[in-house]
Order: C-alpha cells, then structure tokens, then sequence
RNA sequence: GGUCCUGUGGCCGAGUGGCUAGGCUCAGCUCUGCAAAAGCUGCUACAGCGGUUCGAAUCCGCUCGGGACCUCCA
C-alpha cells in the first residue's frame, strides 16, 4: 500500500494520511460565489483539488467530494454593512438574484468542463441548506457561542478564545489578531472586534431574505461551509481545501463555529492552494489584473499574446506545485504549450512502438518513482519530470536506439493511462479527436505519393506537399520507418 | 505597522545537508536529399555577506529584493 503525505496547515508539516474510516474519504472545497465569472484563481485552486481527488481514487479511496456553490450571504465590504453581492450585481445587470446564480453557475460548470475536472459528488448551494444553517446558528448560541443584536446573530470570538486556539490556523495569538483590527466605533452593534456574523438581519431593500428566528434575514458567509460539510460529511472529515486567501478568515471562522457548535475540531487535514500572479501580482477580482478562463483560451485579451487550449493550461498549471505561486507569463505559458504537445505526441508514438526481446530500461523503477512523487504531496512537477523521462525512452525506442519488450510497452501505456489521464486529467485536445477515418485513409494516400516522388527523387513534388499540408495546419514527420502526420 | 512566505541557470519551475529534476529557449552534433520531428552535447544556476559543518542552494544570523495575510476574494 501507498503511504502518502500531506502537508496539513493546521499543524504546518508534512503528515501521512490517514482516513478516519478506510477507504472512505471525505473532502470538502470551498467553491465558487456565482455572482460573476469565475477567474483563473479560482480555476487553479479547483484543478488542483480535482488532481488531488483524482490521486485518491486512483489509490482506491472511495472518496466523497463536496464542493459548494455559494448562492447567497455574501456582503460587499464589510463583514455586517453592505448589500448582497447578488442583489448588487442583480441590480446592476437588471436581472432577479437567482437569475444572476444560474447565469454564473451554468459558465461555471462550462469551465470546469473544458478543464476537464471532474465534477464533485455532491455540490450543495447555499441557498439549499438555510434550515441547516439556521439551526447550526441555534445550537452554536445555545452553547453561548453566539448572541443575537437587533435581528443579527455574531459570534462571540473572544468568549470562545478562552477555550479554544481561534488562530490555530494561522498560528496567531488572539492579542496579535486584535492588533490587526480596527477599534469598534459607535455604530457597530457587535461586542468584540473580531466578532463576525452568523447570521444578518434583512434590510426593507434586501432581496434574498428567509425567516429565521431572529427575523427576516440571511446566513453570514462563513455558515453555508460548515453546514453543508457537517450535513455530508459529518462532524469529523478527512479533508478540507481551499485557496491561502480564505485561510485566515474563512477558514478560521469555519473551525470556530464547527467546535462552537460539535464539540469537536471538524477537520483533520486541511490543505491550502496557492496564488496565481500575473507579472508578480496577484491576480485578484479586485486588482483589475485578471483574465477570464474564455479570453485566456481565446486570446482575446491585451496581456495576452495567442490563445491557449485548455489542456495547455492545465498542463502549465500542474507544473508548479499547488502550494506555490505561480506566474503567468505568455512565456512561460507558451512553453509549457510545447512540453504539453511533445507528451502527447510520444503517445502517438507509443501505439505504434516495436517490441524486442529485451530491455534497455527499468520501467517499473519509473514507475515507482512516479507514485513517490505523488505520494509526496502530489508533487505534479516532478511527476511529470518522470514523465518526460517516459518520453525520451518511447521517442529513441521509436528511433531504434534503444529496445523495449513487449511488457514494457505495456507498463508505458498504463503509466500514460494512469498519470497522465487518470491523474494529471490531461486529455487529447478536441481537435485532435475529430480525425475521422476518411481523413486518416486520405493522409495515408497522399504520404504514399509523397514517399513515391521521394523515392524517384522528386523532390520538387514531395516538398510541395510537405509545405501545403503545413500551410493547412498539417504537420508531418519523417521518421526511419515512414512519415507521419499530425494536426 | 503587525504576522508570515519567498529570492534557483536566458525564461518557467522541482529540490531542505553530500549523488547538482524537468520543460521551454539558444548553439553545436547525429539522422535526413533539404527541412521538420527525434536523439545527443553544451550554455555547468542556486540574491549578497558572514557563521555552523568533513561537506550547504538546502541549517543559523544580518543586508538587499519580491510577495501574501491582517478588509471582499480560490
């Protein structure tokens, strides 16, 4: 069996993983606000969490992924003033609230399509889960947690600090995190500073509200997560993810209020993703210094030079460790564009490879390398460093300077299917797919003519095809035992 | 201001004490009628200074640079 190692933010080192009820898994990701298009961050944070699935199953955990949609109580500005941010956006594109849910949740499944993640086994909304909420609420103030102002439900962090560590996740003394935060002025109803809301009395104009307890209203933004884990996955899950951004409050709050309420810290390994930049920067909403998944495939944008298919940059993506920033540079991007195209072409190769009696190298040691990698906090980079080392032997195999036996060439073929389609989520770019088999007779006719004229040495004729078949996207490659074409 | 992370060759990016990933770029070679593809070789990097050590990109200290969080954000 595989023993595999997580870096786990809570304690801040690398610890094996150990599933509370083998082989069962549970994982929860914060997912997307559906108030606007989902942007590339948000996308690197969702990929790596589909890898990291990916990888559990592939090691035969029968894992539960939820992963939520957040239709609903998040505020714009601060924790317990502003509008909706559906209601706003609402507003502002003339459209009701869940209108405004089902555009953006519709574009998002859309994306994560064409990046060819896997959808989650349960993706519970917000919106689907207020009595959830609402009685989480009454439980964590009937444990004297909470209180309730004017309609308006908080938690009482300072009261729970006497108990339990509230900056456990970031390794913060609370008299640190009241240094952070402002003084509270007249207007705030909440006791303590760093007291946030569980649930927000409705003003007349808010458009989402549901009756409660405490009055019409809606859930804070840190409820809607630890009700719908604790629905689906229990008081104590495996694992929760989600991007850096989220750790220090989101996430603290969601521990707080699972303690408040369950009596027990809710996750054992909580794994963080981290930023993407564009220059240096964080690429945010608010920075303005985004592109959206579409402009990015696309080109469609001033920082970007071409467009790019989204298995590129997928492939760009999982060549960078999730838990380091990554830049994204047309450069770099383009790079990693070609190292994607060469590995799937050494597939192309790999059907057609000719076996020998013997060996010239150890597959099953690549293998093996292959899953420590993986087992190291599915280290992608290196993983796929391997996996290059699989190209250069498939390619001079191909070439006939080194030979493979048949078993070989299948342990190739399933290194391929399993990391490279299982795991990484890599696939054929559509195009490529769409190869009929009339096409593929048609090209084996004209390479024939083309290998004829070769061999009579008309070289005026062979060029000729050569360089219309390029001008019409079509590569070809002369190799020791033929030509062959590629889109 | 507080807390924390980070600085690797032309570019991207792994690597936490010795065996110096990988991709891309550039140059050369092999193959080839030529080119492309492919293979091989090279450009032999770890911000600077000091320390610990038989030995450091990797540990410690200082300096300089970059970034994140503390406020909505994956």
């Amino acid at each position: 069996m595989h023993r595999l190692f997580i870096t786990n933010t809570l304690t801040r080192t690398k610890e094996e993983f150990k599933p509370i009820h083998p082989p069962l898994v549970g994982l929860y990701v914060c997912g997307p606000t559906v108030y606007s298009d989902v942007h590339l961050g948000n996308c690197r944070t969702f990929m790596s969490f589909d890898m990291i699935y990916r990888y559990l199953v592939h090691l035969g955990y029968k894992v539960r992924y939820v992963r939520n949609i957040t239709d609903a109580g998040h505020l714009e500005g601060d924790r317990d003033e502003g509008d909706d941010k559906f209601a706003k956006k609402a507003k502002l594109e003339q459209l009701e609230p869940m209108e405004i849910v089902q555009k953006y949740t519709v574009g998002f499944h859309e994306v994560m399509q064409a990046f060819n993640n896997l959808p989650p086994s349960i993706e519970p909304t917000a919106t689907g889960h207020i009595c959830e909420q609402i009685e989480m609420v009454k439980e964590i103030i009937s444990n004297g947690y909470a209180y309730e102002i004017n309609g308006t439900v908080y938690f009482d962090v300072e009261k729970y600090s006497k108990s339990f560590n509230y900056g456990q996740l970031t390794n913060r003394k609370l008299e640190e995190l009241l240094e952070g935060t402002r003084e509270l002025s007249g207007q705030d109803e909440k006791k303590g500073r760093l007291d946030f809301a569980l649930w927000i009395k409705a003003k007349p104009e808010t458009l989402m509200k549901w009756p409660s307890p405490w009055g019409w209203g809606f859930p804070g933004w840190h409820i809607e997560c630890s009700a719908m884990s604790n629905k689906y996955l229990g008081d104590v899950f495996d694992i929760h993810g989600g991007g850096m951004d989220l750790q220090a409050t989101h996430h603290t709050n969601e521990i707080a209020q699972s303690q408040a309420c369950k009596h027990k810290a809710p996750v054992n390994y909580w794994m963080h993703t981290n930023m993407l930049t564009v220059n240096g920067v964080r690429m945010s909403k608010s920075a303005g210094n985004g592109f959206l998944p579409h402009e990015l495939f696309s080109g469609n944008h001033p920082l970007l030079e071409k467009g790019y298919a989204p298995m590129a940059v997928r492939f760009f993506m999982l060549q960078t460790h999730y838990s380091s920033t990554l830049d994204f540079s047309n450069e770099a991007l383009q790079a990693s564009e070609k190292g994607y195209e060469r590995l799937m072409d050494s597939l192309a190769t790999l059907q057609n490879l000719k076996s020998s009696e013997q060996s010239d190298e150890d597959l099953h040691a690549l293998q093996q390398k292959c899953y420590e990698a993986m087992n190291d906090d599915f280290n992608t980079p290196v993983l796929i460093a391997h996996l290059f080392d699989a190209v250069r032997i498939i390619n001079s195999c191909n070439d006939g300077k080194l030979k493979l036996k048949a078993e070989d060439i299948a342990l190739l073929k399933k290194l391929y299917q399993d990391f490279v389609f299982d795991v990484l989520g890599l696939k054929q770019n559509s195009e490529s797919s769409k190869y009929s088999e009339v096409l593929d007779k048609v090209m084996d006719l004209v390479l024939d003519i083309r290998a004829k004229a070769k061999q009579e040495k008309n070289f005026a004729l062979s060029d000729a095809i050569r360089d219309k078949l390029n001008q019409a996207g079509v590569q070809i490659k002369d190799g020791k035992e033929g030509s062959s074409w590629k889109v």
